[in-house]
DNA sequence: CACACAACCTGTCAGC
DNA sequence: TGCTGACAGGTTGTGT
């Protein structure tokens, strides 16, 4: 489910029913994600009472009090498949749930990741900011230091097509394969064109086309694929509102008549992953 | 340094 | 029904 719409979602409903609650216990029960879960966490965590939720790019950072410089912060990945659960009682085993949190109102949370590619790990407050899984992080896309003239001076040079440099998170952090192509289509760019051949013009068109649709996927509660679910139960539905996104062969819905392009929506593999666009609309 | 691609792991779906 | 291959929201490591 996670990219950046989903991820705030997640983050959203956790500060809601977790901020101020303690950790009684924490269950450790498969440590080997992407990388190991410190075998350190739960004695670490249990007894600490949650400070805050936040989230940079793809990442969740869970504060703990009392604050300061050796305060430890749970750094949070969900990968592909990574979802945060509350469970009031009655969920049944699950081999996926590989780290179970019990709040000290009876809560259990559960990290649960099939495929584990996403991790969990703890550092340190005052370490945070070099952390390797942090440090070289690009701008937020709907922050301030993303704008016209940022991306204009990091697409200069660069022979990758636009749509592989959107996913680049050194480049600006957050976006995945879904926002950049519904991205595209709204900036009306082919994913096709070389970073360094985006004009000015369409930079701009670029960064306002990011910003929008990713704060209209957060409105939303972000995309639902399979059966996903938020934190609260909810079901986003942002996938109602894709363009192209899994669309091949369909009409586009902002060409004229429809079915102005002969072939619809087309699909092409770049750096190993699907796009999805407009040939007539993205130039 | 920049770029393309394989690898990581499990599940689902289409096609035969 | 069972098998095979393609594909899935991400990131990292390797090779050119």
């Amino acid at each position: 489910m996670p990219e950046l719409p989903e991820v705030e979602t997640v983050r959203r409903g956790l500060a809601k029913r977790l901020t101020g609650q303690t950790i009684v216990t924490v269950r450790l029960n498969r440590p080997d994600l992407r990388f190991p879960i410190p075998p350190d966490l739960p004695g670490r965590l249990e007894g600490r009472t949650i400070a805050s939720i936040d989230r940079r790019a793809k990442y969740l950072l869970v504060r703990f009090e009392p604050k300061g410089a050796d305060a430890p912060v749970m750094i949070v990945h969900l990968g592909m498949s990574g979802r945060i659960l509350f469970d009031d009682g009655g969920r049944p085993p699950d081999p996926h749930d590989h780290l179970v949190f019990t709040a000290g109102d009876g809560t259990r949370l559960i990290y649960n990741d099939v495929r584990r590619f996403g991790f969990v790990l703890l550092a340190g407050e005052s370490g945070l900011a070099a952390h390797p899984r942090l440090a070289g992080l690009g701008p937020e896309p709907l922050g301030d230091g993303f704008d016209t003239a940022y991306l204009r001076g990091r697409l200069a040079g660069r022979m990758t097509p636009i749509k592989s440099a959107l996913l680049d998170q050194k480049l600006v952090a957050g976006i995945g394969n879904i926002y950049a192509c519904e991205a595209l289509f709204q900036a009306g760019v082919s994913p096709s064109r070389l970073a360094a051949a985006v004009t000015g013009k369409q930079a701009g068109k670029l960064v306002e086309a990011v910003k929008d649709v990713l704060s209209r996927a957060i409105e939303a509660g972000g995309s639902s694929l399979r059966d996903y679910v938020q934190t609260d139960g909810e079901l986003g539905y942002f996938q109602h509102s894709w363009s192209v996104y899994g669309r091949q062969g369909e009409p586009c819905p902002t060409c004229p008549g429809g079915r102005a392009c002969a072939t619809g929506v087309s699909r092409i593999v770049q750096s190993g992953r699907s796009t999805f666009y407009c040939h007539r609309q993205q130039r």
